[in-house]
DNA sequence: ATAGTTGCAAAAGCTTTGCAGTATG
DNA sequence: CATACTGCAAAGCTTTTGCAACTAT
């Protein structure tokens, strides 16, 4: 069973246990995120919708990339000031990004340490944590090059 | 020599070496913010600085935020999606911050791990790092025990 | 004197909302 | 068939921009 078969299961499954609705358009939305991979924000995932001829609003872009996040199918990731990019997250492995401020690139990486800090705060600091956000500014190595 | 006193001094060599005015408006927004303290968002400085009769522009409180992060006398902060929040910096030691998604309070911690992070992070991705951000959600101890 | 800065208001950019029509369960 | 969901466009919010007036140097 490949991601996007399990993607589409876990969703249903989800919709189902909220008594929401299984509409072509929330499907679609989904599969067009975890086709294309990579880090995308709502205007490109709506342009490429509307570029195969899918009949879907702005709108219910932002509505079903919000309940994405919500069942854990998709990441939402802040950037910046105003940069907002959305993954998917199935199959994918805990990791941080790394974000070039001159040529915008966003790197994947992994450290266990971020671990650790999770569970001393949990542990002293008595905070339930839900989600963290870890984000590295600076220049990437083509950058720095020039 | 107070904390205050030291940001306006950095500040107006900051402004010199730069060949930029040292116009009233600038200095007021920075004694503003380090006088109110804690974390507030744009529109309240503006607000704060019309309360008290200054006469600023919206355009001018966000020319000199931008102005005061470049100079590193103020740190800038995202929350979430569309939260945006600044915090004085000088006399500030390194820290991240925990936000309370039921309150939204936001506390700050100190973890020497992300200093270990950003050092692999250079040495094995040639990364060069010129700011983090880390933010950790969750709920706080007041908001669990409701 | 002369640019860099400012205030003001308009514009821009991204996201949300209202509403009438549509289609899921 | 009832109503959750959708498309569309208008509205909302925060931030930026354009321009005439002002002022630091």
């Amino acid at each position: 069973m490949s991601i996007i078969d399990k993607a589409i299961a876990h969703f249903t499954e989800e919709l189902g246990e909220r008594g929401l609705r299984k509409t072509p358009e929330r499907f679609a939305i989904l599969r067009e995120i975890y086709n294309l991979g990579g880090h995308l924000d709502a205007e490109d995932l709506f342009m490429h919708m509307k570029n195969q001829n899918y009949r879907v609003s702005r709108a219910t872009v932002y509505n079903t990339l919000e309940l994405l996040v919500e069942v854990d199918l998709v990441k939402k990731l802040q950037f910046g000031n105003n940069i907002t990019l959305f993954e998917k997250s199935l199959g994918y492995k805990q990791h941080d990004h790394l974000i070039c401020t001159k040529c915008g690139r966003v790197q994947e990486f992994c450290d266990p340490r971020i671990q650790q800090t999770k569970s001393m705060v949990e542990e002293f600091i008595d905070f339930e944590i839900t989600h963290h956000s870890l984000n590295i500014y600076g220049f990437c190595r083509e950058c720095r090059k020039k």
